[in-house]
DNA sequence: CGTTTAGTTGACCGTGCTCAAGGGGCGTGG
DNA sequence: CCACGCCCCTTGAGCACGGTCAACTAAACG
C-alpha cells in the first residue's frame, strides 16, 4: 500500500544508482564511489520550501534522494509556469556553478531528502570513474530532452492531452527508480501545480482531471495516482517515451 | 543596408567567437585553436533543410557560421513545435553523441553554413584550452535556460506578449554576435514557422504582428525587423535578459 | 473550533482556432 | 513573354476551448 507522503524508506542512495543505471551502465566501483559521496552530507526540506531562488547564485550539485521538487519561473505580474519536474534519483543543476545565477528557482512539493557536494567534490566524483561521468552527463542530456518535449506539450497538445501527457511522464520516469507499486504511484502534486506545469488554468485542470477519470484511464485520490489502462492514456496523450533516452525500452 | 539574405560575408569564424566571448572571456590562445578548428571541415545547407532528424544518431558537433535554423518536435498526428531557434554563432548538440538518437530534428530557415567536427576533435579542442572548454559549457547551459524560458512563453504569456518576447529574444541574442543594424535585424522567418514557434495559429500570428505594427513597436517587411521601440516592446513582452546568462548587460 | 488549503461546480465570456477565400510576389515552363 | 503554380501573407465570419469570477464543500491543521 502507498503512504502519502514520499519519502522512500529504502535505501535511499539506491534510488539515484538506479536513475543514473537507467541511462547508462555503472561499473561497481562506480557506485560504491557514488555511494559513498551521496552519504557524506545529506540534507532536508519541508514541503512547500525554495532550495534555490532566481538570482541566487548556485554552487552545490544536488543529489535528490526522495521526494519531489518543481523548476519554475515567475513573470513579474505573478504569473508562474513550471518548467520542469526533478523526482527522486535526479540530479540538480550539476553544472550550474558556472553560472552567475540562477533563472529559475527550485521549490519543494513534498519533504525532500537530498545530498549537496560543492563543485570539486562533483568534480572530484566525476573524476573518479569513467561510467559515473557519462552517466551525469546523460543524465543532463535527458533533463533537456525532457525540457524540449515540455515545450511540445505547452505548445502544441490541447488540455486533455496535455494532462494525459504529464500523468504519462510522471509515471514512465518514476518506474527506472522504483517507485511505481503496480500501476500507481504517489502522486504529491496539487491541482494547482498541475496546473502551474501545463499552463492551464486551476479550474480548467479539475475538469480535464475529472474527464481522464470519467473515461475510466485513471483513479486519483488521496495523493495517489493509479492509471487503470496505461497504453489509452498513452495513445491520448501522444505519448512515445524515447525522449526520455532511457536504455531499456 | 540589409540584404534578404542572412549570408554573412564578414569572416564568419568571427560570429563564433563573439558568441562564446559574450559568455565568457576567451584567450587569444582559445581564439585561435577555435579558429584553426571551425575552418577544417566547412558544410553548407540550403534553406529548408534538415541537418538531423528525430532517430538519426548524431556524431558530430555542428557550429553555426551564418544561418538560422530551427529545432523541432513533430507529433504523429503531423502538429510542430518549434522548439527554439538556433542563430549564427551558436552551437549544435555539443554532447549529443553520447545519446543513442536525436529526440528532435534540426531544420534550417535559410541558407546555412556551419563547421563540423567529429565527436573525438570536439573534445581535443575542449582539451586544448581551458576557456574554451569553459565557453561551451556555458553555451550548453545557456541553450536549457532559454529553452526553460521558452516553456514559460508557450506556457503563461498571452499571443501578443508570446510574439512580442519572441522577437525580443531574437534581437538580445543576435547582438552580442554583431549581427544587428542600427534596430534592425533580418528577419528570415515565415509567420508559419512563428506559428510554430508560439504555439499559436498561422491567422492568429499574422494579426497579433499587425497589433505590433499598429502600435508603433516594430516594422516588419521584407524579412527584416525593425523594433522601433525596444523598451516597450520589452515591457509589452515582460522580457528581462538575465536568462541569457550574457556577460556585459 | 475557526482558519486555511485543496478540490469542485456553475455561469459567462473572450482569446485564439478553424474554415474559407483572395491577393501579391516569384520562379518555372510552355 | 505570358501563364500557371506555389508560397506567403491577409482578411472575414463563426465558434469552441479554456479562462475568469464566484460560491460552496471537505479535509487538514492550529
Amino acid at each position: 500500500m502507498l503512504t502519502s507522503t514520499t519519502i522512500d524508506i529504502r535505501s535511499p542512495p539506491q534510488t539515484v544508482v538506479r536513475r543514473l543505471n537507467s541511462l547508462a551502465p555503472l561499473s561497481d566501483a562506480g557506485i560504491a564511489t557514488l555511494v559513498k559521496a551521496v552519504g557524506e552530507r545529506v540534507s532536508r526540506a519541508g514541503p512547500g520550501e525554495d532550495l534555490v531562488c532566481e538570482g541566487d547564485r548556485s554552487d552545490r550539485v544536488r543529489i535528490i534522494l526522495s521526494g519531489w521538487l518543481t523548476r519554475y519561473k515567475t513573470l513579474d505580474d505573478g504569473r508562474r509556469q513550471i518548467v520542469s519536474l526533478v523526482l527522486p534519483g535526479d540530479t540538480c543543476d550539476a553544472w550550474a556553478h558556472l553560472l552567475r545565477q540562477m533563472d529559475h528557482s527550485i521549490g519543494t512539493l513534498t519533504p525532500v531528502i537530498y545530498a549537496e557536494l560543492d563543485a570539486a567534490r562533483f568534480e572530484e566524483l566525476l573524476a573518479a570513474d569513467r561510467s559515473l561521468e557519462e552517466a551525469f552527463q546523460l543524465e543532463t542530456l535527458a533533463g533537456m530532452a525532457i525540457q524540449r518535449e515540455w515545450a511540445v506539450n505547452l505548445g502544441r497538445r490541447i488540455a486533455l492531452e496535455r494532462v494525459a501527457y504529464l500523468l504519462c511522464e510522471i509515471f514512465e520516469r518514476l518506474r527506472p527508480v522504483g517507485l511505481l507499486e503496480g500501476n500507481s504511484c504517489a502522486f504529491p502534486i496539487t491541482q494547482m501545480d498541475l496546473a502551474d506545469a501545463t499552463g492551464l488554468s486551476v479550474v480548467h485542470v479539475n475538469r480535464t482531471i475529472q474527464e481522464l477519470r470519467a473515461s475510466n484511464l485513471i483513479v486519483l485520490r488521496e495523493r495517489t495516482l493509479t492509471i487503470s489502462n496505461l497504453e489509452a492514456l498513452k495513445n491520448l496523450a501522444l505519448f512515445s517515451p524515447s525522449y526520455l533516452h532511457l536504455r531499456a525500452e
